[in-house]
DNA sequence: ATGGTCATATAGTATTTTCTTATGGGTTGG
DNA sequence: CCAACCCATAAGAAAATACTATATGACCAT
């Protein structure tokens, strides 16, 4: 049993204009290309579907029923082509993101909201998690892309690395504003806030003070460097932020901005990744939406060496 | 946009074994073949379905939604194929089938019974109406075959005409059981059963009776001739009936018959048609119950004349 | 009747599609 | 490093499908 889809092309139009003559003009045919062609089928169907009745084609009831299987296969096909063309031009399809908190008010957002204005069909899923749990849903393919802080490597992870520098946040009337850059001796002994201690930015943040013998004076302890850049602005302390949050800061306030926010030297790296699954063929959509994002990145890091 | 089966069959193989080269395998192909099919549909298709990583190839997550459509449509037509192939074979379908009341009870049943004795998927729908109603259904292609009494000629109906003489019947005891053929003057004056008084059966009996000059004597008016019989056992009256009754009657009392068939003459015709739609070729089924119908009247016809 | 028009089927040929064979590049595992 | 895979590509062979030409039968108008 071999049909084509040819067969059934010539047999729906056979039977909707109920002439082999008649088909074969609005296929584009000669009129024998399209006699053989139902000859074929009915000889594989081992069933007459038309009778020939002097000289003319006469639908036979068997003939009924196969054509209703025939349009629905046929437009099923034609259906499914399409979605498939538009999957190719990132017109359709499901995107399922996870991004760390500090990215998740204004970055991914932004970048979501660009990647999907022209694609009315695509679908998206935004999720905000810890990194650990990003971590954990990019593994086991319950999402396709992730940003993350940079985890330890894992076979079943794609990742690739940035990292940002953090930048002093202080009050736009605070002294200290003046300088292009700030380092720890600055701040000696002034009040700080920070995430908790065994976060990357606060060791490497009391290493820098170290370092320069000055004095790391934490007063607050945050989840998150949102709340803290609202205490700077209150002048209760300075803060030494990723750029994420910096930049979700910026954008909400505005041009009623009472920050400025400078280099940090030495260096308090913050790491983030893209993650991926591994081992999985990254679908089109999240190939787009990765390149997005690595510009993105880029630009803060960019953007976070000339604040 | 022109998608084939072979480019689905080579996909869902390639998807189901995760490679080319088996895929060839298992469809008796070279593994070239499988190669340029599954590049033609993703040109065809406008995306990439596979990646080719280090001379393997890995399955993209759009591949995975257009196999659930290819194996939706290839499953759906093989199995279209397949149905067709069995209506080829008498194996499926539906028959509607309508007949008088005569024929409703005995012979048609038998048909029916033997006609779908090795074709469990037919569906059979049978119904006993009058004759004038049967033709209304043949006509407006509600019923694919009927059995009524000869209608007056009808461009909707295609009729298959038959002649049936009635035969009478009388007590295997009665004295004129032995008499190869009855004729009016035997029966002048003893009491009959008849139908309406409009029946084709009652004029021409009427008539036989007026052209032997027998005094025509009908007692009993029955609607159906099965009656008539019971009325006949009973030695209340004689009876000159068509043939399908009497088949019914033997049939239903076997060995304990206590009547005999005697033709009779002149001839009291009874007619009846195989009616089809017309304009419309029958149904293989259709055509094929048609000839054991045929093949059943001309027995019955035989028979009456050797009864 | 007769010829013209239409429809379908068939035969022979051309074209397009889809095979196979042959070959080369790349990866993997002993 | 080599044998054993895998996949892609090219070129020619085979198959499917197209077209041209022609025959037949029905229908219609002359």
């Amino acid at each position: 049993m071999n049909l084509s889809i040819r067969q059934l092309q010539c047999f729906r139009e056979v039977m909707r204009s109920g002439s082999i003559s008649e088909a074969a003009r609005t296929l584009g045919r000669t009129q024998p290309a399209v006699s053989t062609m139902i000859a074929s089928l009915e000889a594989e169907l081992g069933v007459a579907l038309f009778e020939r009745q002097r000289g003319r084609l006469i639908r036979k009831p068997e003939a009924q029923y196969f054509l209703q299987e025939t349009e629905l296969i046929l437009e099923r096909l034609a259906h499914s082509a399409r979605v498939m063309q538009e999957v190719g031009d990132l017109q359709q399809g499901r995107l399922r993101i996870a991004c760390l908190p500090a990215a998740s008010n204004h970055l991914i957002p932004t970048l979501v909201a660009d990647f999907v204005r022209d694609k009315p069909k695509v679908s998206v899923a935004l999720m905000m998690r810890s990194s650990s749990t990003i971590e954990e849903w990019i593994s086991s393919q319950q999402f396709d892309i992730g940003l993350a802080e940079t985890p330890m490597p894992n076979r079943a992870l794609e990742q690739q690395n940035f990292t940002l520098n953090c930048l002093c946040a202080m009050h736009k009337d605070d002294p200290l504003a003046r300088h292009a850059v700030i380092e720890p001796t600055q701040l000696s002994g002034l009040p700080l806030a920070t995430l908790q201690e065994d976060h990357p930015t606060y060791v490497a943040t009391r290493q820098a003070f170290k370092q320069q013998r000055a004095e790391f004076s934490p007063r607050f302890e945050l989840r998150t460097f949102q709340p803290a850049l609202e205490l700077v602005e209150q002048q209760l302390c300075y803060t030494i932020s990723e750029p994420f949050s910096v930049q979700n800061y910026q954008a909400l306030k505005g041009e009623g901005s009472q920050l400025v926010f400078r280099p940090f030297r030495p260096a308090v790296p913050f790491s983030v990744s893209i993650l991926q699954p591994a081992h999985r063929p990254a679908s089109l959509l999240s190939s787009a939406f990765r390149e997005l994002l690595v510009a993105a990145i880029i630009q803060l890091q960019h953007d976070a060496e000339e604040a």
